[in-house]
Parts: C-alpha cells; sequence; structure tokens
DNA sequence: ACCTACATCAATAAAATTTCTTGACCTCCT
DNA sequence: AGGAGGTCAAGAAATTTTATTGATGTAGGT
C-alpha cells in the first residue's frame, strides 16, 4: 500500500456493500489498485486510445461523453467521489474507446489495470458477483435514462436528477447537466428560472 | 493525404532547410504523419509515460519541462509553430519519459511514430542527415543556455531570450518564461519594471 | 392554424480562474 | 554593506468560462 488508509477504507467500503471479504483477501486487493491524479480539465481517456483501466474516484468529478465529428457532446455519466467510470466496452474488448472521460475537478482515482483485473476475479471468485451486481445496476439505471427520455419531457428529468442526486448542482456546471439532459444549456437556464418563479 | 496542403507545406519547408527531397520522397515522408490536436493545458507527454511520437508543431506552443517531487517545474523547452518537440530520451530508448509536455495554446502536431521513424530513416537515408542537424542544433543551444547560467545574470538571459524570440513575449505566460530563465515570476516582474523606467 | 417543447445565434452579465505586480522581509555571496 | 535573487501573502488586472437573456425558428400534436 502506499496510498492513505483512508482512501482504502472508502472502496473496501464500496465492495463490503456487496461481498464480504477477509482481511488477506482486501489487501490483496489493495495491492492490486495504483493511484492516478488528474488536473481539471485532464483527460483520463480520450475516444479512441485503449482503455487499458478501470476506476474508481476517491477526490473530484469527472464525466464521460461521446463526441460527435462537429464536436458535439453528449454526457452519459457523471463520477463523483465512491463511483467507478471507465470505458467498459474497450477494457473488456481491447478496441479503441468510443468514449472521452475528463476530469471536471482536479480528481484522484484509484485503478486497476486489465491484467490485474483478471488475476483478481482469479484468486476472489467473489468479485464476480461484485463486478456483475456493479454491471448489472449500471444497466438498470442506464435502462431508466433511456426510458425518461421516450416519455418524460426535460423538466421532468432535470428535477428528478435534482432530487436523486442534489449535490450536482453545487459542483457540476450547468451546461454539462444540461447535456446530460439532452437540451442545450440555455434551455436548462430558462427552466430553472421558471421552476424558480413558481416556487 | 488528409491534412490540408497548407500544413504539409510548412514541415516540407521545414526539411528543405537541410535536405532535398523528390516529389516521390515527400509524399512518403508526408504519409507517416499523423495529425494530433490538443486543447490548452492538455499534455502531449507525461513524465512516466513512454514517448512513442516525436513532433513537429504547426499550430499553437507547447513547452516541455522536468517537475521535481515538490512540483518544482523547470522549463527546458518551448515550441512553437515551425519547431520540433518531443522527450527524444525516451522516443529512442523506451524508457519512461522524464519530460512533461503541455500545449499552452489549442495547438496542432504533426506526430511522427518510432517504427514510421525508422522506416524512414531506411527508405530516405537524408532524413538521418536530417534529424542529426536538428540534433546538433539543439545540442548547441543547450549549451549556449548553461553557459549563460554560469556566466550571466537574469537579466541578460532575458533580454537575449527577448531578442532573439521577441514573439515570446506576446505569447508566453511570463511565469513560464520566468521558469525558463531559471528565476521566480516575482522576480522576472520586478525585472521588466526596472528595464522599463531605464529606457 | 396554433400551442408546446425545444433549438440556434448573438449579446451580455456574472463568476471563476489565471496571471501579473507589489510590498515586506529573507539569504547568500563578495 | 550592497547586489542578485528567493519566499510568502495580498491585490489588481486580464482572461476565460459559465450562465442568462432576447430574438427568432422549427417540428409535432391537436
Amino acid at each position: 500500500m502506499k496510498a492513505p488508509k483512508s482512501l482504502y477504507n472508502l472502496i473496501l467500503a464500496n465492495v463490503a456493500k456487496h461481498i464480504a471479504l477477509t482481511a488477506e483477501e482486501k489487501k490483496f486487493f489493495c495491492s492490486l489498485l495504483r493511484v492516478k491524479k488528474l488536473r481539471k480539465r485532464q483527460y483520463l481517456l480520450q475516444a479512441g486510445d485503449v482503455s487499458r483501466f478501470e476506476q474508481f474516484v476517491t477526490k473530484g468529478c469527472l464525466r464521460a461523453y461521446y463526441a460527435d465529428e462537429q464536436g458535439h457532446e453528449r454526457i452519459v455519466q457523471f463520477a463523483l467521489e465512491g463511483w467507478w467510470i471507465g470505458d467498459m466496452a474497450s477494457f473488456f474488448s481491447g478496441e479503441p474507446a468510443t468514449l472521452t472521460i475528463e476530469a471536471m475537478e482536479d480528481s484522484e482515482l484509484f485503478q486497476i489495470d486489465r491484467n490485474d483485473f483478471e488475476l483478481l476475479l482469479e484468486k476472489i471468485p467473489k468479485f464476480e458477483r461484485f463486478f456483475r451486481i456493479l454491471l448489472s445496476n449500471a444497466h438498470i439505471a442506464h435502462q431508466r435514462r433511456v426510458l425518461s427520455h421516450l416519455t418524460g419531457g426535460a423538466q421532468e428529468r432535470y428535477l428528478d436528477l435534482r432530487t436523486k442526486y442534489p449535490s450536482f448542482e453545487q459542483r457540476i456546471p450547468l451546461r454539462h447537466i444540461a447535456s446530460y439532459l439532452g437540451v442545450t444549456p440555455e434551455f436548462l437556464s430558462r427552466m430553472r428560472k421558471q421552476l424558480a418563479k413558481k416556487k
């Protein structure tokens, strides 16, 4: 270990939500993690590069987005402390990433490398379960998002986001929230004004 | 070719300063180049990563520096349009880079990859000469810099820089110039005040 | 034909960040 | 003792990034 203990506690607590590890196992797991620091606006991953890591955020705040040729960005995920983020597709397949991941604040992450990841699953099969749960949660959340786009209006999505993640508004620039919601920053700005009036 | 012709002209002109190429050779050379775009503050290379490319700046402005553990940066090179930049040590040896290279403006580069570089030298041996000249120029400049540190004061170095590269002051933040000169930004600021008074 | 829900573009305002300058006070060298 | 230069803290200035607003447009639903 070469990171302060408290950081490991954060990720261990995250793991403990789904599987129970022995002291030995915890130690082994932590030994596979490496710390990565990013400055604000720095890319963790750029579309086109291969993603060799999955990561867990211990500090800061990142966004993952697809960018089309015209430079239009569609944000698909935010990640704050305690969240996992990465381009799974590229990580597992070894193909170039389609996602770009960028730090929105100075951030710190734990990274686990593709090989160590395999090693981990081999040594501690319980992690299969852990990552399955992670993935399935992500999948469910994704489905919900798609659904909300099909059924509801932007205002509804905005309110949902606000109640579900109240901290976002304080930490994430509005234009990024707009991109996440699938509207323009201008429109989000107007929506907020509306809502403020009503109350 | 997939970049506008004028960009190729810039790099071809640079090459032509030292060696003459046939149309065929030019075409081959250009075919090995790939375009890389960087946003302001983005790293081209981070200390610790392996540098797989050498690059030629077609737009923007970058700096290369060593950072010590305390985060102190010592700038060793600036590169504007028409300059080559990279961590040769890492490029040739395959060892992790000790230099960090960062864009100071949104920038565009041509990159040539290690393998293609070898290929180039093999196919067009004239490039041996070209890169030798490049290297030796860099070497000479480096020697001069060391010398100026041993003999002269900071003011002298500053004035030299200003006459040699007048454009620097307009494009490069003073604190970077200070770092390049080996003084603190505060001290540089005072030196400038002094000089302004005298004239 | 007329809403509603949203987009675009341009201008401006407001906030945040980065850069530069200054003052006060060291230190080392000769 | 004086010159060359450093550190730290505070402000001022410049630049960049974000957010807001107004004007105007479009597509789909009723």
